[in-house]
DNA sequence: AATGCTCGCAACCGCGGGCAA
DNA sequence: ATTGCCCGCGGTTGCGAGCAT
């Protein structure tokens, strides 16, 4: 006994929309809403489709503040490293960037970001094999992912945005050598995927955490700021509020220190050092969004899910915590802040810090 | 120019979970 | 507690555009 079909398969069109259907279908759910039914929503509105098939063109194309294709390079972060915390959870990932739908995103993963990062790899091989190897496969492999990799990411008119697709010019993790091997690397299941994509990141993973330390960096010539986003599945909801992760956290919480050193001070939220360093690197600014969030780049408040985190404001409220001393650093480092969030049952720590050179 | 191949993306499909009766 | 229905998710497929031969 198989379960009965939501509509008549017979009667009903299938493949691509026509823009008729979307105008319909946009129309309506715009002056109606969905009427919470999607399976009786094509009869109101008289379109021979499945209302699964309604409900899947309107939450990937036709509804508002959707974005395709040009995904930056911090987009590409996150989807590593949300990828590495909890596999394969595409609504997950993409409840993190805004605009974007869960299908776009795996079908970026699966076509482009997986690729890309294989590129990298074999290019690393390579080098690797460059005193000794002259593999024709080797090469001839090499050679056609290049191209691949030029025209799929920089293209010749691209725009500067789009050029933050190329590898080369993307501000790399401090990458371990990787041993040369004669196998490339599986990518048959999840596990092997993530187990490959840590190797990219070994410096910056946090057993204890279970979490991978996005990372990005700031230099003024005295001091080093570093910012990191820990995303981790170990802390994957407030059930598990009691876990390591938590409790360490809550030493020396609420608020920041000022911190006095070679003549400068520190400033004592996370927002005045963003403000300090859009004046002093506005450069290094641009694509930081998904760290401080848009309202402190853009010095307001857009919503609940990200708020601004002044010593004062309200940040106390639902899944939002700063914290300070974060025990990762040690007496070199000084830490700025440390953000906890959670964005649909995900958890995120943010925290940035400084190391005195 | 014609043909075959590859790639990217939109859409489909089946299943599990949640919820109400 | 059980059943049936719907929603939403993730894996898969099919098609069209662009590229290689």
């Amino acid at each position: 006994m198989g379960r009965a079909p939501c509509c008549d398969k017979s009667n009903v069109k299938k493949g691509p929309w026509s823009p008729e259907e979307d105008s319909k279908l946009k129309f309506y759910i715009e002056k109606h809403g969905t009427g919470s039914n999607w399976l009786t929503l094509p009869q109101k509105i008289g379109l021979k489709r499945c209302g699964k098939s309604c409900r899947l063109r309107w939450l990937n194309y036709l509804r508002p503040n959707l974005r395709h294709g040009g995904f930056s390079e911090e987009e590409d972060n996150i989807i590593c490293s949300l990828y590495i915390s909890i596999g394969s959870r595409w609504s997950v990932i993409a409840a993190q960037l805004p605009g974007r739908t869960d299908n776009d995103i795996k079908n970026y993963w699966n076509t482009r970001l997986k690729k890309k990062l294989l590129w990298k790899h074999r290019k690393e091989q390579q080098q690797a094999l460059s005193n000794g190897g002259n593999n024709r496969a080797v090469k001839k492999e090499s050679n056609r992912e290049s191209r691949s990799d030029s025209l799929s990411f920089v293209p010749e008119n691209s725009t500067h945005h789009e050029q933050l697709y190329n590898w080369q010019q993307m501000p790399m993790l401090p990458l371990q050598p990787l041993p040369y091997t004669n196998q490339s690397p599986s990518f048959n299941n999840e596990d092997s995927i993530k187990k490959f994509l840590r190797r990219f990141y070994d410096d910056n993973y946090h057993p204890t955490l279970d979490g991978l330390l996005n990372h990005h960096e700031f230099s003024n010539g005295i001091y080093k700021e570093q910012v990191h986003m820990v995303s981790s599945s170990a802390c994957i909801s407030n059930s598990n509020i009691n876990n390591n992760e938590v409790q360490y956290s809550q030493t020396g919480q609420y608020g920041f220190d000022l911190v006095q050193g070679q003549g400068s001070t520190f400033t004592s939220s996370i927002e005045e050092v963003v403000s300090t360093n859009t004046n002093n690197y506005p450069q290094r600014l641009d694509g930081l969004e998904f760290f401080y969030g848009e309202d402190i780049i853009n010095n307001k408040i857009m919503g609940s899910s990200s708020t601004s985190c002044s010593q004062s404001s309200n940040w106390g409220e639902t899944n939002t915590q700063i914290y300070h001393h974060h025990p990762l650093v040690s007496s070199n480092y000084q830490v700025q802040g440390l953000i906890q969030e959670t964005h649909n049952n995900v958890f995120l720590q943010k925290f940035s810090y400084r190391e005195m050179q």
